[in-house]
Parts: structure tokens; C-alpha cells; sequence
DNA sequence: ATTGTATGTCGTATATTTACGTCATAATTC
DNA sequence: GAATTATGACGTAAATATACGACATACAAT
């Protein structure tokens, strides 16, 4: 019964929340950074630069492309991934409302003090 | 041994990672907005809006504490939570200069192909 | 002093994540 | 066709996260 809670919040809320768990692995960060740096897709060639198992960054691969943000097509004997551009210009939009909300007042005071 | 490869991520990859983790719950995204939303500090106030317990809504706080995006002071009996928007503004730069590196290129072709 | 209220800490059960080894599959190569 | 290579799927152990009830503390009010 535990671990279920998510059904009772904003569709917003709930969407952020997804993007930002697919972002809170350093490997997945680093993943996107790859697949952006570099002017090809790769494939398994991100598993040799990161310092883990080809299993693990699969699965991690997996969890980006559950989501959409990357997608990944066969060529022949290899995978090519690439990002979705396009879905993480949006996802940029809100994560940039988000922000700009959430930092928008000055609700603490200068040094450390609540405004209450 | 598992579980404990972030040590091999760059510092960048790490914070944006455990920032991520942080907005990686929907009620802790919730706990955000209702902070930038309403002009006082609120406290205890926050566990009746949100459809958790007590104890687990004071448990996401504390997470965010631990991050410093979030401030707790004492006042008398009731305890007064504010967004560190400093922070949070500085948090925002380093989503958006990630984002924009990683949605500035077409990597995908137009309808679901990889440009490989 | 005793009672009541607001919070946090602790313990704990369950769910999920992380990480990897091993196998299955599919395509290239010999 | 057999051997090789690149990937994903499956199973699994250990670490974390989620959620909550029960206790502990600290202040206020009676």
C-alpha cells in the first residue's frame, strides 16, 4: 500500500517529477551530455565511456528512451541513439516556469531568516 | 559495492544529478510551488495540503533542507519553511545552460530516424 | 504542574533503483 | 553453416526511497 501516493498530484507535478528522476543519475546526465557532444549517435560506444557495465548503461539507455528523450534505431549489427531535441526544448520550458516561479520573491530574508 | 559508482561522474554530472533527485518527487515539487505561492513561510501548514502523512511530508523537507533549497526556522511552537531562492536561481543556470546544450542540435531526423 | 499542540526522530515494511553476470537474439564475417 | 560481435532481456543481490505509526521533545496555555 505503500509507494503509491503519485496518483493524487498534478498532472504538472506528476510530469516534472519524471523528467527530473530520469535526470537524478549522474550516468544519465552524462549520457545526454555524450549523445550531445557528439556530432554522430553512438551506440555502444557510450558503455565504453562511462565507468560502468555495458549491462547497466543499457538499462539506463532503456529508462531514457522509456520517456522519450532519446530514441534509438537499428543499424544493422549496431543501435544508434540520438536525443529528442524536440521533447527536451519542452521539457526546458518547464523546468524554466518551474524555476522561474520557484525563484521569482524573496521569501528568506538576507542572512539566513525567514520573513514570517 | 553496488549503488556507489557516483564517484566516477564529473562534479557538474553529480550536483545536477542530486538536484534532480531532489524535484524527483512530486510532492516535493508540490512543497516548491506551495512555498513560492504563498507570501508567508508557511509550516505545518504544508502537510495538511499535500495527501500525505505528517511524518512523511516533514521526511520530503528534510530532503530538501539537506540541499539547502529549502530554509527551516523556529518560531515558537510552529517551525516557518522558506525557499532559498538565491539558490534556486543559481540551480535554474545550471538546468538551463544543460538544457541548452543538450536540445541545440537536430540529432534526430525529422519523423523518428536517426542522421546517422 | 498538567495538558495540549507542533515538530522532528526512529523503527520498519514495502517498493524501487542500481549494478552486474549470464543468457538469448540477430546480423555480420569467414 | 559456424564463429564472432553488438544488443537487449532476464534474474538477482544490495542499496535507497517511500510511507507511516509510535515515541520524544519543546513550547504554550490552562
Amino acid at each position: 500500500m505503500t509507494y503509491a501516493k503519485t496518483a493524487a498530484f498534478t498532472a504538472g507535478q506528476q510530469q516534472l517529477a519524471r523528467v527530473a528522476k530520469a535526470l537524478a543519475h549522474p550516468a544519465r546526465v552524462a549520457i545526454i551530455q555524450l549523445l550531445a557532444s557528439k556530432k554522430t549517435c553512438i551506440s555502444g560506444d557510450i558503455a565504453a565511456e562511462l565507468p560502468l557495465s555495458r549491462t547497466t548503461v543499457s538499462q539506463h539507455l532503456q529508462e531514457l528512451k522509456a520517456l522519450d528523450l532519446i530514441r534509438g534505431e537499428i543499424d544493422g549489427l549496431t543501435v544508434c541513439y540520438c536525443l529528442n531535441t524536440a521533447l527536451l526544448r519542452q521539457v526546458q520550458q518547464q523546468f524554466s516556469a518551474f524555476f522561474a516561479e520557484a525563484s521569482a520573491g524573496t521569501a528568506c530574508g538576507p542572512d539566513d531568516a525567514c520573513a514570517c
